[in-house]
DNA sequence: ACCTGAACACCGTTCAAGT
DNA sequence: ACCTGAACACCGTTCAAGT
């Protein structure tokens, strides 16, 4: 709040007249970023449509990564309530086949698989001593053993810095764009053949 | 730090002695509810092993759901770096048939699924004013507009505090269970897609 | 309608001093 | 080794007063 007010040469309480508090001016800045996400066009299959959705919210969280959080770790986002995007997703996943129930399920997938990942692939360092707690992180990683851990010892030089858990950078600096596409052709692969018994159910 | 320490009945300089700073007793926080999440056996399936590691994760971070935000949405988190975890999904991806950068992907998708699902589950509300908020959100929900959303005012008896985006309560008061469920199958066929494919690749 | 100026309550952290 | 007691810097918010 008293960083805006400076940015904007005014007094500290000066921003309190044009939003009431703290968690309201979060609140806006989230719709904000989830408001410039703009939503496929229906010419495609519903599969391509979901993973162009997935690629566009990429790039619009992309540009504001320190947003991320506000996004997928707290219901204040919901308050934008960004209806074309919600009306988009269910249009696509009843063109998939999807209703009532079933659409239910299929949709909260498709936003928790596109936002989750973001929310972790933007996922702030502490903001404390970043640099510190990189070094002390990088450090224990090497000290994984092989006995203990075979599988983890094994692939440390493919996970290392490029997997989550085992990262001390995050997406900012160090994207992981390869994990993003196949993250969304799974679930993609993974929605299909719900569909698919969907229908063989329905007869 | 200093409802801690008036918990503890000394005064809030004494918390610092013991821990240095508040990140870090963050951090151990989330490291000790990471640490509780027990591997399940190798005696199984990798799909049915997937599934329940999804459902003790799960488990896990309802008993302690304010933890959440620091498990998904910050890198701190990482910090604990829960080795038996890491390894036992690579152990069980290892199972499947990925390798190098396909066990990368595979990983990355589970972790992120898994994770991601239960972050935003259990978002919490702005601390603020809760049931204001909540109020207001639900009355915006009723005045989507059908002609220009159709498919999101037809689904909403069934979405209505029940799909993300579109609830004003989080997965303490009203737990997300079938569409968990769903995801995790979801994501574990999207897994097996990208298996088969694979080993056709490979020849 | 919008800002000033001062004040208030709160909170994480520091530090010299105690035991 | 662990806590006290006081202090400091910082930050979101309030409010009467200005224009």
């Amino acid at each position: 709040m008293r960083d805006i007010a400076a940015r904007l040469q005014v007094y500290p309480a000066s921003v309190q007249w044009h939003v009431k508090t703290k968690d309201d001016l979060l609140a806006a800045v989230a719709g904000s970023v989830m408001a410039d996400i703009s939503v496929p066009a229906d010419d495609m299959p519903w599969q391509a449509w979901i993973v162009a959705l997935f690629r566009r919210c990429r790039q619009a969280v992309r540009r504001h990564p320190n947003v991320t959080p506000l996004i997928g770790a707290q219901l204040v986002s919901n308050a934008s309530l960004p209806a074309d995007l919600v009306d988009g997703v269910l249009r696509t996943l009843e063109r998939a086949g999807f209703v009532d129930e079933s659409l239910l399920e299929a949709y909260n997938t498709v936003i928790a698989a596109m936002l989750g990942f973001l929310t972790m692939e933007f996922a702030p360092l502490p903001a404390e001593n970043p640099q510190r707690w990189a070094d002390e992180l990088r450090e224990r990683v090497h000290t994984v053993r092989p006995l203990d851990h075979p599988s983890l010892a094994r692939a440390l030089p493919v996970l290392a810095n490029r997997a989550f858990i085992v990262r001390w950078e995050n997406g900012v600096t160090a994207p992981m764009d390869a994990s993003f596409e196949r993250h969304a052709a799974i679930i993609v692969a993974g929605l299909d053949a719900f569909a698919r018994a969907q229908r063989q159910a329905a007869g």
